[in-house]
DNA sequence: TAGAGCCTGGACAACGTTGTCAGCGTCGGG
DNA sequence: CCCGACGCTGACAACGTTGTCCAGGCTCTA
């Protein structure tokens, strides 16, 4: 569980409570915050206290802070001062305790330090800003007990909705929390065994156009080298990489086909393997751009050229010799659409889950357009 | 404010309260949760709910869900049943507001899209996960008012801790907050007007090393490129080169140095002036990431081979002819030590604000070898 | 078998805020 | 001069949870 390893401990286990006269009892102990006089480690004013030094009653203080109409000027004016003077700044937990909302949405994603996640991250939060939430992040690690962690953990938070790129293949766990009122989007990848809205890019469609592409230059023994099988991604764009290949009549030997972990060390043996042996192959089609970076530096060190088309786009890529083709798939779009879509749920505009397929863009930049060498 | 452009509405405005018998009132409005009989929007099992369908006190089933002792087996059982059948999920508003801690913490940045954010941003949510902690994103764009917006709104959630990358120079709007307890880091840019934690690289020490390392190379006409002069690390790395020329006997004209944004089209415009000209520079340094990428494309179409060292690693820097010659920081080390920082205040064991330095490591790759074109 | 002590369970208050509602004073009109 | 209306203010309950404290039932021992 998310605080089995907590550290830092809950304040009330070392904080005294408030005396009857209504002051606050300073602790023995000495502590960082003791620097600031007068105050205390989690000790915050509360409109109970701007209300008692502005000299009116509760509700003004909300009235104020909250900027509802009906408080005299001169009042408003009393209240604003007790305000600066205490430091006073409303408490959103109590707030969302009573108004049901916590203007928060939740996003859980695989690694916000992966290139392609930020911008997509980035995207959410520009959404969210609009409609006035905040975001809370939450990096699955590609684990499925942590990503149903987190998002149990964001639930209890009450969030108003969640952005999950799944890490698992069931999010049954989800349906309380969805019958509950939890906004729900899956992005990247489709949720499972639930109905559910879900943004994701062609896939299927991207992989298809790259081969063919290879194809078209001349290439017939083509690699694939991508991600664990039971990513959908990965699965779909290695479909599509059979497909193409079924459609320009191109028998696939198993040899070609390498799906696993994106760990350096293993991509670079799987392209090493592709590229050696009696048929070589001539071209390779990676799956993602973690993949595509790994297998660029394999080619740097390879005696013959060998062409190469990579699913995402990635920085830089247009300065390399030769340019790196690829199948470009636009995070910050999923991102945005997605995060759109959970606002429309939450304004209830939105009926029924869809399944919103984003396309995919072949930017040709020489890497692709290499012939087979041989 | 944050929840002015909010277009979801809090729950209470349009949800009836519960009638007196206990069970609830269905809205009239066909709403998309109606596909969940029995249930409704925002409507959620509480522990109250839970105790009555188990035939149990309403502490009992508080002590089940925390793990607490003292529950008969059997008793417990009951109350698992009840919880499972109800999908009751604890609202940790309500526990926040009970506990004092939120088990959060803050990380307002530049832009999480940036690939020098990501590492760092991943980093202090590994730590924060390690302490039980979730991490709140917020990206402030590089402006000074919405990084206050945004703290200030993580201050209303109540996280117990901020790790701060400035926007502003001014961060007195703080005092009261850190006053009240909230742990504060600020990270890879230091605070203005206030005594607070801070965790830098070595901006100055880099950006000598970098330039000793062109003038080391021959050079002596070298241009540089760098962010805002009123971004302190921007200011810095100038520093730094001013002082490697310095120490060199090098004097500087005013036309080798552009100081600005860093969008792209302004850095191709300083990088072409000092490269034209009667008196061109032989080589750049580039003040970080973004401007690098953008002067490594104006080098690729130039005519003369120039000598290039960058503030900040690249992906890919390798790869390209020839390599990129840069001076790298640890963005994950950044993120780390101030998460830790963070954690070390809020367990009590930090007494004073401290500055802490992390060194840089030139990297060399090509670049920055290539000896004066003239 | 009575008394002491332990274990389990539940009633209750409090956390800080907001919605409801009622009170009070003033002002204008009848 | 009285009454209604209106503008402003504040008392109070409620949101869902946890800490405190006490009651009741049990076991164990003398």
């Amino acid at each position: 569980m998310l605080d089995a390893t907590s550290s830092y401990k809950p304040m009330d286990s070392r904080i005294p409570m408030a005396d009857r006269t209504g002051h606050r009892i300073v602790p023995e102990t000495t502590r960082r915050t003791d620097r600031f006089p007068g105050t205390r480690y989690g000790n915050r004013p509360t409109m109970k206290d701007v209300a008692a030094r502005a000299g009116v009653g509760l509700k003004t203080v909300s009235r104020v802070v909250n900027g509802e109409p009906g408080v005299t000027p001169e009042t408003e004016r009393r209240v604003q001062e007790a305000i600066e003077a205490l430091g006073f700044r409303r408490n959103d937990s109590a707030r969302v305790l009573r108004k049901g909302r916590t203007a928060s949405i939740g996003l859980v994603l695989e690694d916000l330090a992966d290139p392609f996640y930020g911008p997509l991250s980035r995207a959410v939060e520009e959404v969210a800003r609009a409609h006035g939430a905040l975001l809370i992040n939450g990096s699955s690690a590609e684990d499925a007990d942590r990503e149903q962690e987190l998002v149990l953990a964001l639930c209890a938070r009450r969030v108003d909705g969640l952005v999950v790129i799944p890490a698992g293949d069931d999010h049954r766990y989800l349906e309380p929390e969805i019958k509950a009122g939890v906004a729900t989007v899956f992005v990247d990848r489709p949720a499972g065994h639930i109905d559910a809205d879900v943004v994701v890019s062609d896939n299927f469609g991207g992989a298809c156009d790259g081969v063919r592409h290879l194809i078209a230059h001349g290439h017939r023994r083509i690699g694939f080298i991508g991600d664990m099988p039971r990513i959908h991604t990965a699965a779909e764009r290695l479909r599509g990489y059979r497909t193409a290949m079924e459609d320009a009549g191109i028998p696939v030997a198993d040899a070609w086909m390498s799906l696993g972990v994106t760990d350096p060390e293993r991509v670079r043996r799987a392209a090493r393997e592709m590229l050696s042996g009696p048929e070589p192959v001539t071209a390779i089609f990676t799956g993602n751009n973690r993949v595509t970076v790994t297998v660029i530096r394999v080619l740097a060190e390879h005696a013959r050229p060998v062409a190469l088309v990579g699913f995402d786009d990635i920085e830089l890529a247009d300065l390399l010799q030769p340019g790196v083709t690829v199948v470009a798939q636009d995070a910050a779009a999923l991102g945005r659409t997605a995060a759109e879509r959970l606002f429309r749920q939450l304004d209830g505009t939105l009926i029924a889950p869809e399944r919103i397929e984003l396309p995919t863009r072949l930017i040709t930049r020489g890497s692709g357009e290499l012939p087979p060498a041989d």
